[in-house]
DNA sequence: AGCTAAAACGAACGATGTTCACAAAATGGA
DNA sequence: TCCATTTTGTGAACATCGTTCGTTTTAGCT
């Protein structure tokens, strides 16, 4: 005798909220982002845009906070699954691990720009929060370090697990910075521009010096301090 | 014959807001920041400490947001100093740029620790803005920026003015990066020793990197791509 | 004192996030 | 078919913001 697939009679009460209500909040919680960066993510405009009431939206979502979150996830989503197209587009063949170092760094820039209210929500919201981070953003920046971690694995210098980490970690953190202060101030007419070339001199030194290092003196390993 | 010092009469009716009660606010207003972060800046919540009206804020400051420029660009001239005195407290016959580069890193890390909300009440409020910077950041940074770029002035591998300042913004950038991703995160003992050491991997690098380019090859200066 | 000018005061307004008593909607039994 | 019942979406209402502006207070002058 085999069981039916839990073919559940519908409940007695009024229909609820369903899966599409959901998506509709969520693509006007999207539009609104975009338009109006977080500022625009108010309960009744996203309640006009998705047609339905204010008390829906909290249904769906508890708060607007948790909406924000639930955006940011998304986010967090496509800048890995980015960073992870321009790294597989590179040859597998590739020697110069500055060759897959500076494509994730333009993929960061390119990002940033394309995505310009979302990634400043982001920012924002990690920012703002007084405890620890949300673990979003915390794993999301663990999956880029390790992204980076990987790439430089057989680069002259990395050989010590622990001392590459550390490398990972301390490159993609000045990677943000240099991003991060370089980008929204720039008015030039190729904002990339300064910015790739920034990181390209952080990051090359970085490289450069740990193959020296590795090589030059053969006595001994990279240290930190 | 002498021209009166300006004893000019009072005017006509009720005494005007003093610069005590400007002071009063400005007081109110560092308290509320170091207590509950920019959230605590509430009209309401300044007049009562101040023992003024929401009215008289208003009156003093034109709005809310402009009291907090006030407060940023406070918080800017203090950070200021205590990157000068950090300097200034270096041995003139210093040889190693190591030495002041690291001491910078050093006063900014104390810093953000030490003014932990009105640091993030400056990031927060500078990354919000759609237009162009306030002026204070931008000021602030290139302040920074300049004092990098004269302490690495005569170490080598920085001959060129402009390759020095690409240099100097590059390397502060990074430093900016990794204090504001590790040292919220960090829950070591010592947040301090995490966030360094990744400042001095980096900033070693770059020192390096510079001294062995001018040195190893004589036949050119570093050149930017 | 009374008058007048100046300016602080704070009630009131509009906009916001959030809640909750109510109304709407769907099912099951008569 | 109708209504009782249950479930749940609705939106008016509430609390709290930033901000304004008519009113009240205060001082100087006659």
């Amino acid at each position: 005798m085999e069981i039916a697939p839990k073919p559940r009679p519908r409940p007695r009460g009024r229909p609820g909220l369903t899966e599409q209500h959901r998506e509709a909040v969520l693509q006007a919680a999207r539009d609104l982002l975009a338009a109006d960066g977080l500022g625009g993510l108010q309960a009744r405009a996203l309640a006009r845009r998705a047609g339905l009431s204010v008390g829906s939206i909290y249904k769906l979502f508890g708060d607007i906070d948790e909406l924000v979150r639930t955006l940011n996830r998304e986010t967090h989503r496509e800048f890995a699954v980015h960073h992870r197209a321009a790294l597989d587009a590179i040859s597998p063949d590739e020697t110069d691990v500055m060759v897959p170092l500076m494509a994730l760094a333009r993929a960061y820039i390119d990002f940033v720009i394309a995505n310009e209210r979302r990634w400043a929500a982001v920012l924002e919201t990690s920012q703002r929060r007084a405890g620890p981070r949300p673990p979003d953003y915390s794993q999301s920046e663990n999956a880029l370090f390790g992204i980076v971690e990987s790439v430089i694995k057989d680069a002259p210098g990395f050989a010590d697990p622990a001392w590459r980490a550390k490398a990972a970690r301390a490159m993609w953190a000045s990677v943000h910075g240099i991003v991060s202060i370089t980008l929204p101030n720039s008015r030039a007419e190729d904002p990339a521009a300064d910015t790739l070339s920034q990181i390209e001199l952080i990051i090359g030194a970085v490289i450069r010096d740990a193959g020296r290092r590795s090589t030059d003196h053969l006595r001994q390993a990279p240290q930190a301090d």
